[in-house]
DNA sequence: TTTTGAGTTGTTCGA
DNA sequence: GTCGAACAACTCAAA
Protein backbone atom coordinates (compact mmCIF):
# COMPACT_ATOMS: atom_id res chain seq x y z
CA UNK A 1 0.00 0.00 0.00
CA UNK A 2 1.02 3.28 -0.88
CA UNK A 3 1.66 5.74 2.08
CA UNK A 4 -0.48 8.43 0.26
CA UNK A 5 -2.79 5.89 -0.43
CA UNK A 6 -6.22 7.08 0.57
CA UNK A 7 -9.24 6.53 3.70
CA UNK A 8 -12.34 6.54 2.35
CA UNK A 9 -15.21 7.90 4.93
CA UNK A 10 -18.33 6.41 4.16
CA UNK A 11 -21.17 9.02 5.05
CA UNK A 12 -24.74 7.38 5.81
CA UNK A 13 -26.87 8.78 8.45
CA UNK A 14 -23.83 10.68 10.43
CA UNK A 15 -23.94 13.47 7.97
CA UNK A 16 -21.76 15.88 10.54
CA UNK A 17 -18.03 16.82 10.94
CA UNK A 18 -18.45 16.52 15.07
CA UNK A 19 -18.51 13.66 17.57
CA UNK A 20 -18.10 11.43 14.10
CA UNK A 21 -15.88 8.50 15.53
CA UNK A 22 -15.53 7.10 11.89
CA UNK A 23 -14.72 10.64 10.63
CA UNK A 24 -12.40 11.34 13.74
CA UNK A 25 -10.47 7.61 13.30
CA UNK A 26 -9.56 8.30 9.43
CA UNK A 27 -8.37 11.62 9.56
CA UNK A 28 -6.00 10.47 13.00
CA UNK A 29 -4.87 7.66 10.52
CA UNK A 30 -3.01 10.74 8.62
CA UNK A 31 -4.19 9.70 5.26
CA UNK A 32 -5.80 12.07 2.44
CA UNK A 33 -9.78 10.96 2.44
CA UNK A 34 -12.13 10.38 0.17
CA UNK A 35 -15.50 11.56 1.85
CA UNK A 36 -17.99 9.32 0.21
CA UNK A 37 -21.84 9.09 0.11
CA UNK A 38 -23.65 6.80 -1.93
CA UNK A 39 -27.64 7.20 -2.73
CA UNK A 40 -28.42 3.58 -2.72
CA UNK A 41 -32.17 2.21 -3.47
CA UNK A 42 -31.25 -0.87 -5.28
CA UNK A 43 -29.33 -3.06 -2.33
CA UNK A 44 -31.94 -5.84 -1.70
CA UNK A 45 -34.48 -4.93 0.98
CA UNK A 46 -33.44 -1.15 1.05
CA UNK A 47 -35.80 0.91 1.93
CA UNK A 48 -36.36 3.75 -0.43
CA UNK A 49 -36.54 7.21 1.40
CA UNK A 50 -39.78 9.14 1.64
CA UNK A 51 -40.60 12.06 0.29
CA UNK A 52 -39.84 14.36 3.03
CA UNK A 53 -36.96 12.60 4.04
CA UNK A 54 -35.62 12.78 0.64
CA UNK A 55 -35.81 16.68 0.80
CA UNK A 56 -33.86 16.68 4.48
CA UNK A 57 -31.19 14.67 3.39
CA UNK A 58 -30.32 16.67 0.58
CA UNK A 59 -29.89 19.73 3.02
CA UNK A 60 -27.81 17.78 4.66
CA UNK A 61 -25.67 16.39 2.16
CA UNK A 62 -25.65 20.14 0.76
CA UNK A 63 -24.25 21.34 4.18
CA UNK A 64 -21.79 18.47 4.74
CA UNK A 65 -20.68 19.74 1.44
CA UNK A 66 -19.87 22.96 2.47
CA UNK A 67 -18.10 22.36 5.85
CA UNK A 68 -15.87 20.07 3.64
CA UNK A 69 -15.16 22.74 1.89
CA UNK A 70 -13.71 24.93 4.20
CA UNK A 71 -10.38 22.33 4.81
CA UNK A 72 -10.61 22.81 0.95
CA UNK A 73 -12.45 19.17 0.05
CA UNK A 74 -15.89 18.09 -0.40
CA UNK A 75 -17.74 15.32 -0.47
CA UNK A 76 -17.90 12.98 -3.17
CA UNK A 77 -21.55 11.50 -3.90
CA UNK A 78 -22.11 8.30 -5.74
CA UNK A 79 -25.44 6.05 -6.64
CA UNK A 80 -25.72 2.34 -6.93
CA UNK A 81 -25.34 -0.60 -4.50
CA UNK A 82 -23.52 0.39 -1.45
CA UNK A 83 -21.04 -2.15 -1.55
CA UNK A 84 -20.24 -2.80 -4.55
CA UNK A 85 -19.90 1.21 -5.51
CA UNK A 86 -17.29 1.73 -2.58
CA UNK A 87 -15.60 -1.32 -3.11
CA UNK A 88 -15.02 -0.36 -6.87
CA UNK A 89 -13.60 3.07 -5.46
CA UNK A 90 -11.74 1.60 -3.02
CA UNK A 91 -10.21 -0.55 -5.35
CA UNK A 92 -9.90 1.64 -8.13
CA UNK A 93 -7.82 4.76 -5.34
CA UNK A 94 -6.14 1.95 -3.86
CA UNK A 95 -7.27 2.99 -0.71
CA UNK A 96 -5.61 1.82 2.31
CA UNK A 97 -8.92 1.46 4.15
CA UNK A 98 -13.09 2.34 4.05
CA UNK A 99 -14.72 3.55 7.84
CA UNK A 100 -18.10 4.27 8.66
CA UNK A 101 -20.17 4.57 11.49
CA UNK A 102 -22.81 1.60 12.14
CA UNK A 103 -26.46 1.35 11.07
CA UNK A 104 -29.10 -0.94 12.34
CA UNK A 105 -31.70 -1.55 9.55
CA UNK A 106 -31.09 -5.69 8.06
CA UNK A 107 -29.93 -4.54 4.47
CA UNK A 108 -28.24 -1.68 5.73
CA UNK A 109 -26.57 -4.15 7.85
CA UNK A 110 -26.19 -6.70 5.07
CA UNK A 111 -24.70 -4.42 2.70
CA UNK A 112 -22.00 -3.53 5.25
CA UNK A 113 -21.13 -6.87 5.99
CA UNK A 114 -20.69 -7.96 2.70
CA UNK A 115 -18.69 -5.06 2.12
CA UNK A 116 -16.13 -5.90 5.17
CA UNK A 117 -16.00 -8.92 3.51
CA UNK A 118 -14.81 -8.10 0.20
CA UNK A 119 -12.39 -5.80 1.10
CA UNK A 120 -10.77 -7.40 4.06
CA UNK A 121 -10.41 -10.07 1.23
CA UNK A 122 -8.29 -7.30 -0.70
CA UNK A 123 -6.11 -6.77 2.25
CA UNK A 124 -8.02 -3.52 3.26
CA UNK A 125 -8.89 -2.12 6.59
CA UNK A 126 -12.87 -2.10 7.30
CA UNK A 127 -13.16 -0.58 10.24
CA UNK A 128 -17.24 0.61 11.60
CA UNK A 129 -17.94 2.66 14.72
CA UNK A 130 -20.81 3.67 17.03
CA UNK A 131 -22.02 6.80 16.08
CA UNK A 132 -25.60 7.22 16.50
CA UNK A 133 -26.39 5.17 19.97
CA UNK A 134 -25.46 5.05 23.58
CA UNK A 135 -24.97 1.27 23.51
CA UNK A 136 -24.97 -1.30 20.91
CA UNK A 137 -28.05 -2.98 20.63
CA UNK A 138 -26.48 -6.34 21.64
CA UNK A 139 -24.54 -5.05 24.52
CA UNK A 140 -27.92 -4.62 26.79
CA UNK A 141 -29.53 -6.79 27.84
CA UNK A 142 -31.64 -8.24 30.91
CA UNK A 143 -30.20 -10.48 34.00
CA UNK A 144 -31.45 -13.96 31.89
CA UNK A 145 -29.19 -12.66 28.51
CA UNK A 146 -32.20 -11.63 26.94
CA UNK A 147 -33.23 -7.96 24.92
CA UNK A 148 -35.63 -6.08 27.08
CA UNK A 149 -39.30 -5.66 25.78
CA UNK A 150 -40.21 -3.03 28.65
CA UNK A 151 -38.72 0.41 28.12
CA UNK A 152 -38.48 1.45 32.02
CA UNK A 153 -36.42 -1.81 32.67
CA UNK A 154 -34.76 -1.18 29.11
CA UNK A 155 -33.64 2.54 30.16
CA UNK A 156 -32.32 1.48 33.82
CA UNK A 157 -30.44 -0.80 32.40
CA UNK A 158 -28.75 1.03 29.96
CA UNK A 159 -28.57 4.33 32.32
CA UNK A 160 -26.82 2.11 34.54
CA UNK A 161 -23.93 1.85 32.26
CA UNK A 162 -22.93 5.89 33.16
CA UNK A 163 -23.10 8.56 30.87
CA UNK A 164 -22.11 7.87 27.31
CA UNK A 165 -18.55 8.92 26.39
CA UNK A 166 -17.93 13.08 25.46
CA UNK A 167 -18.45 13.91 22.28
CA UNK A 168 -15.73 14.54 19.85
CA UNK A 169 -14.45 17.59 18.68
CA UNK A 170 -14.94 18.38 14.76
CA UNK A 171 -11.93 17.68 13.07
CA UNK A 172 -9.22 21.08 12.92
CA UNK A 173 -7.34 19.82 9.27
CA UNK A 174 -8.21 17.72 6.94
CA UNK A 175 -6.21 16.42 4.25
CA UNK A 176 -8.11 15.23 0.85
CA UNK A 177 -7.34 12.92 -2.14
CA UNK A 178 -7.08 15.08 -4.68
CA UNK A 179 -8.50 13.21 -7.57
CA UNK A 180 -11.96 13.40 -8.02
CA UNK A 181 -14.04 9.83 -8.66
CA UNK A 182 -15.07 9.37 -12.06
CA UNK A 183 -18.25 7.90 -10.97
CA UNK A 184 -19.17 10.51 -9.15
CA UNK A 185 -22.93 12.74 -9.49
CA UNK A 186 -24.33 15.56 -8.74
CA UNK A 187 -26.54 16.19 -5.67
CA UNK A 188 -29.00 17.67 -8.24
CA UNK A 189 -29.00 14.44 -9.87
CA UNK A 190 -30.21 12.66 -7.33
CA UNK A 191 -33.47 14.78 -7.66
CA UNK A 192 -33.89 14.91 -4.07
CA UNK A 193 -35.81 17.95 -3.76
CA UNK A 194 -39.19 18.10 -5.60
CA UNK A 195 -39.28 19.60 -8.92
CA UNK A 196 -42.90 20.24 -10.16
CA UNK A 197 -44.93 20.25 -8.65
CA UNK A 198 -42.95 21.62 -5.89
CA UNK A 199 -44.73 20.69 -2.87
CA UNK A 200 -41.34 21.67 -0.10
CA UNK A 201 -42.61 25.04 0.27
CA UNK A 202 -43.84 25.05 3.65
CA UNK A 203 -40.60 22.76 4.58
CA UNK A 204 -38.30 25.32 3.47
CA UNK A 205 -40.15 27.64 5.76
CA UNK A 206 -40.70 25.30 8.68
CA UNK A 207 -36.23 23.99 8.83
CA UNK A 208 -33.18 25.01 8.28
CA UNK A 209 -31.16 21.58 7.74
CA UNK A 210 -27.81 20.67 8.29
CA UNK A 211 -25.05 20.12 11.65
CA UNK A 212 -25.05 23.93 11.73
CA UNK A 213 -28.75 24.52 12.15
CA UNK A 214 -29.13 21.27 14.53
CA UNK A 215 -26.54 22.90 17.26
CA UNK A 216 -28.54 26.27 17.04
CA UNK A 217 -31.84 24.30 17.22
CA UNK A 218 -30.49 22.04 20.47
CA UNK A 219 -28.80 25.54 21.72
CA UNK A 220 -32.03 27.33 21.66
CA UNK A 221 -34.14 24.36 23.45
CA UNK A 222 -31.99 24.11 25.73
CA UNK A 223 -32.42 27.93 26.94
CA UNK A 224 -36.28 28.43 25.85
CA UNK A 225 -37.76 24.87 26.88
CA UNK A 226 -35.29 22.57 28.78
CA UNK A 227 -37.11 24.44 31.78
CA UNK A 228 -40.85 23.03 32.41
CA UNK A 229 -40.40 20.43 29.31
CA UNK A 230 -42.19 17.83 31.31
CA UNK A 231 -45.85 19.59 31.05
CA UNK A 232 -45.49 21.45 27.67
CA UNK A 233 -44.13 19.07 25.83
CA UNK A 234 -47.82 17.85 25.80
CA UNK A 235 -49.08 21.26 24.73
CA UNK A 236 -48.94 21.11 20.67
CA UNK A 237 -50.03 25.35 20.97
CA UNK A 238 -46.63 26.11 22.83
CA UNK A 239 -42.68 25.71 20.97
CA UNK A 240 -42.04 23.31 23.85
CA UNK A 241 -40.66 19.99 22.39
CA UNK A 242 -37.07 19.93 21.20
CA UNK A 243 -37.61 19.49 17.16
CA UNK A 244 -34.22 17.35 16.97
CA UNK A 245 -35.55 14.38 15.40
CA UNK A 246 -34.79 15.13 11.84
CA UNK A 247 -32.03 16.19 12.80
CA UNK A 248 -31.29 13.24 14.74
CA UNK A 249 -32.43 10.76 11.69
CA UNK A 250 -29.90 12.06 9.62
CA UNK A 251 -26.73 12.29 12.30
CA UNK A 252 -26.67 16.51 11.78
CA UNK A 253 -26.43 15.81 15.34
CA UNK A 254 -25.77 12.55 17.22
CA UNK A 255 -27.38 12.14 20.98
CA UNK A 256 -24.16 11.91 22.70
CA UNK A 257 -24.06 15.92 21.91
CA UNK A 258 -27.33 16.04 23.04
CA UNK A 259 -26.72 14.48 26.35
CA UNK A 260 -23.88 16.25 27.54
CA UNK A 261 -25.54 19.36 26.16
CA UNK A 262 -28.83 19.18 28.39
CA UNK A 263 -26.58 17.28 31.32
CA UNK A 264 -24.35 20.65 31.33
CA UNK A 265 -27.65 22.50 31.83
CA UNK A 266 -28.07 21.38 35.19
CA UNK A 267 -29.85 18.32 36.97
CA UNK A 268 -33.90 18.44 36.86
CA UNK A 269 -36.98 15.91 36.71
CA UNK A 270 -36.87 17.85 33.66
CA UNK A 271 -33.56 16.96 32.08
CA UNK A 272 -34.91 13.06 33.09
CA UNK A 273 -37.55 13.53 31.01
CA UNK A 274 -36.02 15.02 28.15
CA UNK A 275 -33.16 12.49 28.52
CA UNK A 276 -35.69 9.70 28.37
CA UNK A 277 -37.09 10.72 25.25
CA UNK A 278 -33.69 10.21 23.56
CA UNK A 279 -33.79 6.97 25.92
CA UNK A 280 -37.30 5.59 23.63
CA UNK A 281 -35.20 6.60 20.60
CA UNK A 282 -32.34 4.18 21.73
CA UNK A 283 -35.12 1.60 22.72
CA UNK A 284 -36.79 1.76 19.24
CA UNK A 285 -32.83 0.91 17.81
CA UNK A 286 -32.99 -2.06 20.29
CA UNK A 287 -35.89 -3.59 19.09
CA UNK A 288 -35.45 -2.87 15.53
CA UNK A 289 -32.01 -4.96 15.70
CA UNK A 290 -33.73 -8.01 17.64
CA UNK A 291 -36.70 -7.32 15.12
CA UNK A 292 -35.60 -6.71 11.78
CA UNK A 293 -38.93 -6.82 10.32
CA UNK A 294 -40.32 -4.23 12.90
CA UNK A 295 -41.76 -2.24 9.86
CA UNK A 296 -43.94 -5.31 8.37
CA UNK A 297 -44.87 -7.67 11.36
CA UNK A 298 -46.39 -7.14 15.08
CA UNK A 299 -43.95 -7.60 17.79
CA UNK A 300 -47.43 -9.71 19.56
CA UNK A 301 -47.93 -12.18 17.21
CA UNK A 302 -51.33 -11.47 19.02
CA UNK A 303 -52.19 -8.84 16.91
CA UNK A 304 -52.19 -11.04 13.66
CA UNK A 305 -55.41 -11.90 14.47
CA UNK A 306 -56.74 -8.19 14.53
CA UNK A 307 -59.71 -7.93 12.00
CA UNK A 308 -58.41 -4.68 10.35
CA UNK A 309 -60.85 -2.74 7.86
CA UNK A 310 -59.82 -1.61 4.32
CA UNK A 311 -61.38 1.73 3.88
CA UNK A 312 -59.32 3.42 1.30
CA UNK A 313 -61.61 6.58 1.60
CA UNK A 314 -61.32 6.72 5.23
CA UNK A 315 -57.50 5.99 4.71
CA UNK A 316 -57.76 9.02 2.39
CA UNK A 317 -59.42 11.16 4.87
CA UNK A 318 -57.06 11.18 7.55
CA UNK A 319 -54.42 11.43 5.14
CA UNK A 320 -55.84 14.84 3.84
CA UNK A 321 -56.87 15.84 7.62
CA UNK A 322 -60.31 15.72 6.80
CA UNK A 323 -61.84 13.40 9.34
CA UNK A 324 -64.16 15.88 11.03
CA UNK A 325 -62.33 15.50 14.46
CA UNK A 326 -59.98 19.17 14.66
CA UNK A 327 -56.99 17.86 16.55
CA UNK A 328 -56.72 15.02 14.04
CA UNK A 329 -56.99 17.09 10.86
CA UNK A 330 -54.53 19.57 12.74
CA UNK A 331 -52.07 17.35 12.70
CA UNK A 332 -52.06 15.53 9.30
CA UNK A 333 -52.49 18.81 7.93
CA UNK A 334 -49.08 19.80 9.94
CA UNK A 335 -47.23 16.69 8.69
CA UNK A 336 -48.39 17.00 5.67
CA UNK A 337 -47.10 20.82 5.36
CA UNK A 338 -44.26 20.92 7.65
CA UNK A 339 -42.99 17.36 7.20
CA UNK A 340 -43.24 17.30 10.93
CA UNK A 341 -46.28 16.74 13.82
CA UNK A 342 -46.18 16.84 17.16
CA UNK A 343 -45.21 14.64 19.44
CA UNK A 344 -49.07 14.16 21.02
CA UNK A 345 -50.60 15.40 18.55
CA UNK A 346 -49.14 12.06 16.81
CA UNK A 347 -50.61 9.60 19.12
CA UNK A 348 -53.88 10.95 18.55
CA UNK A 349 -53.99 10.78 14.93
CA UNK A 350 -52.12 7.59 14.94
CA UNK A 351 -54.50 6.52 17.36
CA UNK A 352 -57.19 7.06 15.38
CA UNK A 353 -56.50 5.50 12.65
CA UNK A 354 -55.79 2.30 14.36
CA UNK A 355 -58.27 2.26 16.66
CA UNK A 356 -61.44 4.33 15.49
CA UNK A 357 -60.86 3.58 11.76
CA UNK A 358 -59.66 -0.06 12.90
CA UNK A 359 -57.03 0.46 10.15
CA UNK A 360 -53.91 -1.31 9.59
CA UNK A 361 -50.86 0.42 11.48
CA UNK A 362 -48.81 -0.37 8.82
CA UNK A 363 -51.20 2.12 6.47
CA UNK A 364 -50.31 5.05 8.67
CA UNK A 365 -46.64 3.96 9.34
CA UNK A 366 -45.95 4.24 5.36
CA UNK A 367 -47.98 7.74 5.31
CA UNK A 368 -46.09 8.69 8.36
CA UNK A 369 -42.51 7.06 6.18
CA UNK A 370 -43.12 9.05 3.03
CA UNK A 371 -44.48 12.67 4.94
CA UNK A 372 -41.95 12.98 8.17
CA UNK A 373 -38.72 14.43 7.50
CA UNK A 374 -37.98 12.49 10.65
CA UNK A 375 -38.87 9.16 9.67
CA UNK A 376 -36.61 6.82 10.77
CA UNK A 377 -36.38 2.74 10.37
CA UNK A 378 -37.06 2.22 13.98
CA UNK A 379 -38.53 5.08 15.63
CA UNK A 380 -41.58 4.86 13.16
CA UNK A 381 -42.28 1.60 13.22
CA UNK A 382 -41.60 1.09 17.08
CA UNK A 383 -43.60 3.97 17.91
CA UNK A 384 -46.97 3.26 15.06
CA UNK A 385 -46.91 0.11 17.00
CA UNK A 386 -46.40 1.31 20.10
CA UNK A 387 -49.79 2.84 20.06
CA UNK A 388 -51.56 0.19 17.88
CA UNK A 389 -51.32 -1.77 21.01
CA UNK A 390 -49.17 -4.46 19.13
CA UNK A 391 -45.44 -3.24 19.95
CA UNK A 392 -42.99 -3.59 22.65
CA UNK A 393 -44.30 -1.99 26.15
CA UNK A 394 -47.44 -0.71 24.08
CA UNK A 395 -50.64 1.14 25.21
CA UNK A 396 -52.78 -0.94 26.37
CA UNK A 397 -55.70 -1.93 23.99
CA UNK A 398 -58.49 -0.26 26.39
CA UNK A 399 -56.32 3.24 26.42
CA UNK A 400 -58.09 4.67 23.49
CA UNK A 401 -57.96 8.50 22.89
CA UNK A 402 -60.71 10.51 22.82
CA UNK A 403 -59.69 12.63 20.35
CA UNK A 404 -62.38 15.57 21.88
CA UNK A 405 -60.95 15.35 25.35
CA UNK A 406 -57.44 15.19 23.98
CA UNK A 407 -57.85 18.66 22.14
CA UNK A 408 -59.38 20.27 25.14
CA UNK A 409 -57.06 19.22 27.31
CA UNK A 410 -53.77 19.77 25.46
CA UNK A 411 -54.90 22.28 22.86
CA UNK A 412 -57.77 23.99 25.48
CA UNK A 413 -58.17 27.53 23.66
CA UNK A 414 -57.61 26.09 20.54
CA UNK A 415 -54.84 27.83 19.12
CA UNK A 416 -53.49 24.60 17.68
CA UNK A 417 -56.53 23.93 15.79
CA UNK A 418 -56.75 27.23 14.72
CA UNK A 419 -53.98 27.52 13.24
CA UNK A 420 -53.63 24.58 10.79
CA UNK A 421 -57.70 24.38 10.39
CA UNK A 422 -58.77 27.74 9.66
CA UNK A 423 -62.04 26.95 8.82
CA UNK A 424 -62.40 26.70 12.35
CA UNK A 425 -60.86 29.27 13.31
CA UNK A 426 -63.80 31.50 14.16
CA UNK A 427 -65.11 29.25 16.72
CA UNK A 428 -64.96 29.66 20.07
CA UNK A 429 -62.55 27.43 22.33
CA UNK A 430 -65.73 25.89 23.83
CA UNK A 431 -66.80 24.21 20.15
CA UNK A 432 -63.82 24.15 18.85
CA UNK A 433 -62.47 20.50 19.53
CA UNK A 434 -66.25 19.60 18.46
CA UNK A 435 -67.28 21.75 15.61
CA UNK A 436 -70.46 19.30 15.14
CA UNK A 437 -72.65 21.31 18.07
CA UNK A 438 -71.66 24.79 16.93
CA UNK A 439 -74.80 26.61 15.64
CA UNK A 440 -74.82 27.96 12.55
CA UNK A 441 -72.83 24.81 11.86
CA UNK A 442 -69.24 25.07 10.19
CA UNK A 443 -70.36 24.52 6.39
CA UNK A 444 -66.33 24.20 5.01
CA UNK A 445 -65.57 21.30 7.47
CA UNK A 446 -66.23 17.80 7.18
CA UNK A 447 -69.01 16.37 10.01
CA UNK A 448 -67.05 13.13 11.56
CA UNK A 449 -66.24 10.34 9.70
CA UNK A 450 -67.10 7.98 12.45
CA UNK A 451 -68.26 8.52 16.02
CA UNK A 452 -66.69 8.32 18.54
CA UNK A 453 -68.67 6.02 21.11
CA UNK A 454 -69.19 3.68 18.39
CA UNK A 455 -65.70 3.36 17.39
CA UNK A 456 -63.93 2.70 20.50
CA UNK A 457 -67.13 0.03 21.44
CA UNK A 458 -65.90 -1.53 18.00
CA UNK A 459 -61.72 -1.08 19.04
CA UNK A 460 -62.62 -2.85 21.90
CA UNK A 461 -64.51 -5.76 20.73
CA UNK A 462 -61.63 -6.15 17.61
CA UNK A 463 -59.52 -6.49 20.45
CA UNK A 464 -61.33 -8.98 22.49
CA UNK A 465 -61.54 -11.25 19.18
CA UNK A 466 -58.24 -11.73 19.02
CA UNK A 467 -58.09 -12.96 21.99
CA UNK A 468 -60.53 -15.71 20.77
CA UNK A 469 -58.73 -16.57 17.96
CA UNK A 470 -55.61 -16.88 19.76
CA UNK A 471 -56.22 -18.91 22.45
CA UNK A 472 -58.55 -21.57 19.61
CA UNK A 473 -54.92 -22.29 18.29
C1' DT B 1 -37.61 -21.56 41.95
C1' DT B 2 -41.70 -19.06 42.78
C1' DT B 3 -44.18 -15.03 43.91
C1' DT B 4 -45.19 -10.35 43.60
C1' DG B 5 -45.49 -5.58 42.21
C1' DA B 6 -44.89 -2.37 38.68
C1' DG B 7 -45.09 -0.81 34.14
C1' DT B 8 -44.72 6.89 29.05
C1' DT B 9 -48.44 9.56 27.33
C1' DG B 10 -56.44 7.08 29.03
C1' DT B 11 -61.44 6.82 29.31
C1' DT B 12 -65.65 5.71 31.25
C1' DC B 13 -68.77 4.73 34.78
C1' DG B 14 -70.84 4.96 39.03
C1' DA B 15 -70.71 6.56 43.74
C1' DG C 1 -67.96 18.69 40.26
C1' DT C 2 -64.37 14.83 42.12
C1' DC C 3 -62.64 10.20 42.86
C1' DG C 4 -61.61 5.31 42.56
C1' DA C 5 -62.25 1.16 40.03
C1' DA C 6 -62.29 -1.37 35.98
C1' DC C 7 -60.71 -2.10 31.63
C1' DA C 8 -56.01 -7.76 30.11
C1' DA C 9 -52.15 -9.82 29.74
C1' DC C 10 -47.42 -10.16 29.91
C1' DT C 11 -42.47 -8.96 30.89
C1' DC C 12 -39.13 -7.86 34.10
C1' DA C 13 -36.72 -7.81 38.25
C1' DA C 14 -36.70 -7.79 43.08
C1' DA C 15 -37.88 -10.46 47.09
Amino acid sequence: MFSDSPVIVWFRDDLRLADNPALHAAVAAGRPLICVFVFDEESEGIRPLGGAAKWWLHGSLAELDKALGVFGGGLVILRGRGDQVIETLATETKAAGVYWNRRYDEAGRAVDTRLKTALKARGMEAESFNGGLFHEPWTVKNKSGAPFRVFTAFWRAARGNGDPPLPIPAPVKVSFYAARPEMTVALDDLALEPGKPDWAGGLREAWHRGEVAGQRQLETFLEESLGGYTANRDRPDRPATSRLSPYLRFGNISPRQIWHAAMASGRSPDLDKFLAELGWREFSYHLLYHQPDLATHNFQPRFDAMPWIKDAAALRAWQRGQTGYPIVDAGMRELWTTGWMHNRVRMIAASFLAKHLLIDWREGEAWFWDTLVDADPANNPASWQWVAGSGADAAPYFRIFNPILQGEKFDPDGAYVRRWVPELAALPASAIHKPWTAKPAVKAYPVPIIDHDFARRRALDAFAQTRDRTTQN
